[in-house]
DNA sequence: GCGCTTAATATGTCTATACATAATAGCCGT
DNA sequence: ACGGCTATTATGTATAGACATATTAAGCGC
């Protein structure tokens, strides 16, 4: 083991985790002493650890120092790209037409959800996304209103999921997928049976302070989201 | 703008995209010019950035220095534990049954995408893992024979998923998550409705040269797959 | 033994400097 | 104009040294 790069650092410490050689739950040596073996900086030997530790097979405390995780957890990133991008990198035409679009007070769920006063007023948008013309994509959203500037963005012309990534900060959220039967709406709209089994995806994101918006995307069937680890 | 820590100059920066002061597209000052502004050292700066790349709201190359994303692709890191750890983090009790083990020929979707010779045999695993007694995942799965050991483990005590996971070493692999009828012996295993919405997450993973598995879990209904941004 | 204060320690981060690397832009000969 | 070589330049990474901070462990009074 010699020469440097915080890339072999992390390569050799993985093999040593792998081979056992730290058992899950083990404190392996510090930083300074790894350094010293290694021959580099022990900004390297850090930069390497953190690294690990991100990708959840070390979990790092000051003072108590590095350990092996009992149960390594695997991270994946997954990519949320706007659905034009989505559409267009399957080779497709993106295309969209506004369905609905009034201000009116969420259904409980969804209120709560976002943490608004019972009985405040949103603005509802209804969109169907379309890839070469065809229903790809069923997004219902309730959007807080103070997110707008005074001339409201016109949401036929822009997709209210584009205006809102290049336009709105956000500072948490939360997504989850789940399978789900379609209803009878969601069924006509993308034009399939009821009861088909579609993948839905549901955001609620916030600013610092305020919600900003609870989406939920309904997928035509076919959909897979993919990801590489 | 002062008093340093790289947080700070992310959220600065971030700001900045934000308020459109650099609008998407735009090449932004170089890391040196930002490190005199904002009074950090340079190194400071470039972590700052890395991060923001790393999100997804910058793209660097060298020499050609940094821009801003024309859209900006979200990046959410999703978490994928061992299946007991699944299940105990809901408060109930894991248990899983082996329900075959045997050495097989894989079909060819199957062969193909592990790029397996076609006609070779792999072990063929099927898993019913419980939450409190009750089915919660149907795992189906096909390993390459060479990565057990000589006396190979004992799958009904330790369950497939968890020996994996800690004893053997990967390098990359790929993840889909998708909506599906349940078909006819997946419904049976589940002790639900045929047809009914699942949660399918199909997982492939390699060594540095050879394949090592593929496995398909399908949920039972009512999961509900979740992550944080 | 118990609770509080204090010292020790591993990681987290910053700085300044240096060299490596990739990719562009300019130069040059044809 | 064109193709190919070279210089330039922004990012990528490494290093040694320093200080910050969170926590644990030790020490102390009761």
């Amino acid at each position: 083991m010699k020469a440097g790069g915080w890339e072999e650092v992390r390569a050799e410490v993985l093999r040593r985790i792998r081979a056992r050689d730290w058992p899950p739950g083990a404190v392996i040596p510090g930083e300074e002493a790894l350094a010293v073996e290694f021959g580099v900086a022990r900004a390297t030997v850090n930069r390497a650890l953190r690294d690990l530790a991100g990708a959840g097979l070390l979990e790092r405390r000051r003072k108590a120092g590095t350990r092996v995780a009992l149960l390594p957890v695997r991270r994946a990133t997954l990519e949320i790209p706007v659905i034009r991008q989505e559409v267009e990198a399957r080779g497709q035409q993106h295309g969209f037409r506004l369905l609905a679009r009034r201000l009116d007070v969420p259904p409980v769920p969804v209120a709560s959800r976002l943490g608004c006063a019972p009985g405040a007023r949103m603005v509802y948008l209804e969109t169907l996304h379309l890839a070469d013309g065809r229903p790809f994509v069923h997004e219902l959203r309730w959007l807080n209103p103070g997110v707008l500037p005074d001339p409201a963005p016109d949401f036929a012309a822009v997709s209210v999921n584009e205006w809102l990534v290049t336009h709105v900060a956000y500072a948490t959220g939360d997504i989850t997928f789940a399978a789900e039967a379609a209803d009878a709406r969601e069924a006509e709209v993308l034009g399939i049976a009821a009861g088909a089994a579609v993948f839905v995806t549901e955001r609620t994101t916030f600013a610092t302070d305020a919600p900003i918006t609870f989406v939920r995307l309904v997928h035509a069937p076919g959909y897979r989201l993919q990801t590489m680890v």
